[in-house]
DNA sequence: CAGACATATCGATGCTTGTCAATATATAGG
DNA sequence: CCTATATATTGACAAGCATCGATATGTCTG
């Protein structure tokens, strides 16, 4: 029985929601974008330019993941001149947490 | 069981965690399990057999989706003679949610 | 403007993955 | 055993994706 608690989203989700989700969770599920992300969420805020060495891959690539992360609404960017400064994005992951979230109080 | 509370957001995650984590969310990362997890979460036990119809897809694509979701760590399975019945692993969303976490007071 | 540096785009390549039809395996009941 | 039903595996194919080198774009500073 799972009188206790059935988690994940509260009701069948529907086919656009399903979809807009796997995007997100699709944009989490690589190595060098996590390891990205950590590495942004560790500093708070950071250039772009810091990002290439740490993770270890050409600098093209990261320029991808980060636009990955970007358009997953996972990450902010800010010009300052040459540099573009990255900010993980707290409320999407909050989002992300309250899909994950075990139902409350069954109703229904 | 995994530590406590060194998500990723809290500290720089390193390469085998990146790895197992990309992992997992690599599982979520597609419309069809989604649907899937919710179908199941929903329901809170399901025989497989139930899962077919819904998603529209073959069985043996269902089959290897539920596959991937059990592997994931995110499903539990039970056979009951013919049927195999399947439960969402809410401590493993759990521990997701946890890795998501803003980052509370820095530890050094 | 020219040179330096940060970032983005392009094109190619090899690997991964979602999907199916066909088939195999497992389990229950006659 | 034989049959029916549930589930898994295999093999194939197309689409997607991570990665790179080469190159382009953007931005500041002499």
């Amino acid at each position: 029985m799972t009188e206790c608690c059935t988690p994940f989203l509260r009701t069948t989700i529907h086919e656009k929601e399903a979809a807009e989700l796997s995007e997100t969770f699709r944009a989490l599920a690589d190595t060098a974008r996590l390891t990205l992300l950590s590495l942004i969420a560790d500093r708070g805020e950071v250039c772009g330019c810091e990002l290439v060495e740490p993770v270890g891959l050409s600098q093209p690539t990261v320029s991808h993941h980060l636009k990955v992360l970007h358009e997953a609404g996972l990450l902010e960017r800010e010009r300052r001149g040459r540099w573009i400064h990255y900010r993980v994005r707290a409320d999407r992951l909050e989002e992300l947490r309250e899909v994950l979230a075990p139902r409350q109080a069954v109703s229904v």
